[in-house]
DNA sequence: GGGCATGAGTCAATCGGTTGATTAGGTTGG
DNA sequence: CCAACCTAATCAACCGATTGACTCATGCCC
């Protein structure tokens, strides 16, 4: 009984069906009050009999909402952004919107590829957290056609909303705790220099070492890529040094797991003989070994954050931007 | 000099610029050969001048595709999947689709709602990765209406395309292996028993097993949660059975990781007193310490193979069913 | 019985592109 | 000079749902 592919079940069939207007379809559909409880029922049945299904496109062209928001991110594949999808898709599940996935791997022609996408799909708004070295004006312009909401990486002088956390205070946090622990030698490795994130936290690491009057050795500050094998390498670049460090405030997690693989692949134990903290507190991070202290960023919440936030601003588009700094805490654990 | 947000330029705006019909803004961007070279360039100059963006729901609702198709993952946090979606979105980009990407956690509800929506959004297919315990009828019926590929797991008893590799082979290769190094309890662990995947791999363990005599023991197949965490307190249980394996063939790698973990949480070093063998390949599997061995699945060549035979089965939506099996291979790396 | 309110639907224009049919104007050939 | 043909562009119907304006019975009240 295979129904031909080619011809689609449209309201108007079902309105043929059931004798009445395809108005009247569309009425139950939205579940208008001033239809009859028999129509109303008449028509559900001949709805599922019928197998008819929604057209959004239809809809979305005539209404101009899709229900259907964009979110551009650098890497699912690293934890963080995976729980932060989860939080926002959560949200946005509530609000009956859905979220149309992209990962950029951090590339701007491929971040310039779904933007286009997604603004020809008409998508009702953008959640994105910039490739490195976006122009700020690029999304400033964007964000002025299509709601946007920044997270995790602002771009600094434009006026967009944004949902982060608070990065040097994590970072001031760390620091604290590490020199707590009697270390004077600490480096902080990974991230790219044009991140705001990494220069949030440099800056925190910076101004503890300074308060204690540490002095400050810039062959311990490196930058790598953000994945594991960005951590592994740095690590052991750093450990060939004049003057190795005794702990290692990372990036994130993500090199924080690869500055430890590194450090056992020297022979050199994490926790044991060099410190290392990371920054995230991705679901892994408890279950290393040693497990790993680190920056808790609340990825869910924050995608919760910035789901609300869009959603906001796609109901009141003219509304005051809004920047969400969420605080952030210090989990200790067996790698420091 | 702020563009109003309610009205957006449509074909019809540039046309009244150019002074001429909407008919040829579009038969210009559609690259139709019918157009003077000079009203060519006059178009395209406005077109950029006025900032128009093409409207695919529109041109879709029109000629009844979307160049836009659906994937639907269990897990994108998943190495082996974030590495698919790749092949898949690498081969797409060059027949101009783009995927709409969806990640159900492998719950049959999530699957249920994205499938919806992406049906209600008319992509012009689907490449699925069911979820666990998906009836296979759901699926035969679903792929009636709307192309659909399946990848990694298939469903028993449906006529639908599929790309995967070849489990059983891998399993047989891996524990072979393990058995000309002198294990002789081999434990599997992970996946869950309604997985098509598991079945086949186990089976393939099992046949091993029986060429060399080596008796079967059931409390050394242990099923668990397909993650870190999995295989992270798998382990543990079975090393506190009566009689604790020498080797431990993994569903995956993720699993296998989650067991490299454990066995140190344990005091065990993997490789050295136990050895671990995973599945998949992902590409942080050689950098763990130890560099784990595993049964390599080629995820990027899956996904281009699943993308190049979803683009097939659209263009043609009669042609007979095919299912692709790509030979699995065995690493071997210190792990094992 | 006329006026008015109300309930239950229908009408038709609209969203923004696409495309087969058609036209206007020019060139060629017999 | 007229037919035939070509080129460049336009016309208008369509895709499928939405929604403000409108119709048409009924019912109710004075």
């Amino acid at each position: 009984m295979k129904q031909k592919l080619s011809h689609r079940v449209t309201l108007q069939d079902v309105a043929d069906a059931v004798g009445v207007s395809k108005s009247t379809v569309s009425l139950v559909l939205s579940k208008h009050p001033r239809i009859s409880e028999e129509t109303r029922q008449r028509v559900l049945e001949s709805v599922d009999q019928l197998g008819y299904v929604y057209d959004r496109r239809a809809a979305s062209l005539r209404t101009r909402q899709s229900f259907t928001v964009g979110l551009v991110i650098t890497d699912i594949t690293n934890r963080f952004y995976a729980e932060l999808t989860g939080g926002i898709e959560h949200t946005l599940r509530e609000a009956n919107y859905i979220a149309l996935l992209g990962s950029t791997t951090d590339l701007m022609d491929n971040q310039e590829r779904l933007l286009a996408t997604m603004r020809e799909l008409r998508t009702d708004g953008i959640i994105l957290c910039p490739a490195r070295g976006t122009p700020p004006e690029t999304i400033a312009r964007f964000s002025r056609q299509l709601p946007t909401i920044l997270v995790t990486r602002y771009l600094v002088g434009i006026d967009v909303d944004y949902v982060g956390i608070d990065n040097e205070l994590g970072a001031r946090r760390a620091t604290e705790h590490l020199i707590e622990r009697g270390h004077r030698r600490i480096a902080f490795i990974g991230g790219s220099n044009e991140s705001s994130a990494r220069q949030d936290r440099l800056r925190g690491l910076i101004s503890i070492l300074e308060k204690y009057r540490i002095p400050l050795d810039p062959a311990l500050m490196v930058t790598c890529s953000v994945a594991r094998s960005g951590g592994y390498t740095a690590i052991q670049q750093v450990l060939g040094g004049a003057n190795p460090p005794t702990a290692v405030l990372c990036y994130n997690d993500e090199v924080a797991f690869g500055v430890m693989l590194g450090l056992r692949s020297c022979g050199l134990e994490p926790g044991r003989d060099v410190a290392v903290v990371g920054f995230d507190d991705v679901s892994e991070a408890a279950m290393w070994n040693p497990p790993l202290s680190t920056v808790s960023a609340t990825p869910v919440q924050m995608g919760q954050q910035a789901a609300r936030l869009l959603l906001r601003r796609i109901e009141q588009p003219n509304r005051p931007t809004q920047q969400v700094i969420l605080p952030s805490t210090l989990v200790i654990r067996a790698s420091s």
